[in-house]
DNA sequence: ACCTGTGAAATCGTTCACAGCA
DNA sequence: TGCTGTGAACGATTTCACAGGT
């Protein structure tokens, strides 16, 4: 298929289609059909062959995958054979937590640096971490080789926190402060909303409860 | 409408609105059209509309909505006129960040109770609230009326986690380990995955820039 | 016989455009 | 005239179903 156009629901379904490979390349097999991918992992194989279409002909007819071929081409693609240096605007609890939740679960991403407007933070050091005022943030991130920035500070700083990251020239940013930003063209912004997913399941439990016991 | 089936992309999208209509309603705006409101943040107002429509009919033809009115509609249908009390099991740095951001932003939300295996955690103290041994979870719940669960603890414990909060009866659950795990029809699971995420931003600096300097 | 890659169909979601009411 | 509520058009995504390769 070669597209051009590749849509996000893809992207984020070549992360769990790694993983799953990871999980079977360390039980030692070799070569796996979209149907037996879709039946263990509660996928549908069709979308799987699509998706993995969209960036070649990983497939054999008859056979199916290679475990470690299709393993190592989803790790290319997704860019994850490249090292990414991480740096984290606010460092409150959720800043602080996530610090330690990249560093430890993830090889691939390293949390190079804390940044934080509150002196009393400044120049604190959080598990391997040093806090850096926020001031040098561009400075900062160039000596550091930062290329993904993530958004911990309150809603109100957010969007100006934004522009900041967008003139140290950094173009993927995670944006944790409950509210939608503007990001320019080129930048690519992706929000976890915490308020909305918690407002989602108080919809849910605001739901009444059919005769048969099952929700809407 | 009022339709039976209503999307979740919908539910997410009144938790916007509400947020909207409350800077609005502490400006001191009476009514407000969806056309406005689709202008001044960013969304389309046939789609305001639309979602609106699917619980009744807010709107004055000719007028627009009243923000009060309305906003006191959207607090009752996500059900955010009810007090929520949430059990944290993974008494760890995520686990004690999100105690803290649900405590500060949510006041809607209260986190009753921390759960976690390890003695060395047990008996704890984290901010207001208490670290109990997750063996008593069911009983705690009960005690403490816990009706929202977050599962903050490592990948490999949070199925059989997750089937702990089915057992005490626990409808709504938030997931941050990043695995994808098997619900009741009748629990409400969110799962937030920040790998997901992480490799979606890998993937996307990946791309080669395209001649004119936008991303693909 | 098995399994991929892919058009075609079905489903789901968004946007348009306008009838109808204040 | 202004604005809602909604059928219809459009667009995106998922699933089906099968031709064709091994």
């Amino acid at each position: 298929m070669k597209a051009d156009k590749i849509s996000e629901l893809t992207t984020n379904r070549l992360s769990i289609y790694l993983r799953c490979l990871n999980e079977l390349a360390s039980e030692g097999r070799k070569t796996v059909s979209s149907d037996i991918l879709a039946k263990r992992f509660h996928l549908n194989s069709a979308q799987i062959r699509k998706d993995l279409a969209c960036f070649g002909e990983f497939g054999v007819r008859g056979v199916g995958y290679y475990v470690e071929n299709l393993r190592d081409q989803l790790t290319r693609i997704l860019g994850l054979d490249h090292h990414h240096r991480v740096g984290i605007i606010g460092a409150g609890r959720l800043g602080a937590a996530l610090a330690d939740y990249y560093g430890f679960t993830q090889t691939n991403f390293t949390v190079a640096a804390l940044f934080d407007a509150d002196p009393g933070k400044i120049g604190e050091q959080i598990g391997e971490v040093k806090v850096y005022d926020v001031a040098n943030f561009s400075k900062i991130a160039k000596k550091e080789s930062i290329d993904v920035a993530v958004i911990a500070v309150p809603a109100q700083f957010a969007q100006p926190v934004l522009e900041l990251i967008s003139k140290a020239g950094i173009k993927a940013v995670m944006n944790f402060a409950p509210t939608p930003l503007l990001a320019g063209e080129d930048v690519k912004l992706k929000t976890i909303d915490l308020t909305i997913s918690l407002e989602s399941l108080s919809y849910f439990l605001a739901q009444p409860a059919l005769p048969n016991g099952q929700q809407k």
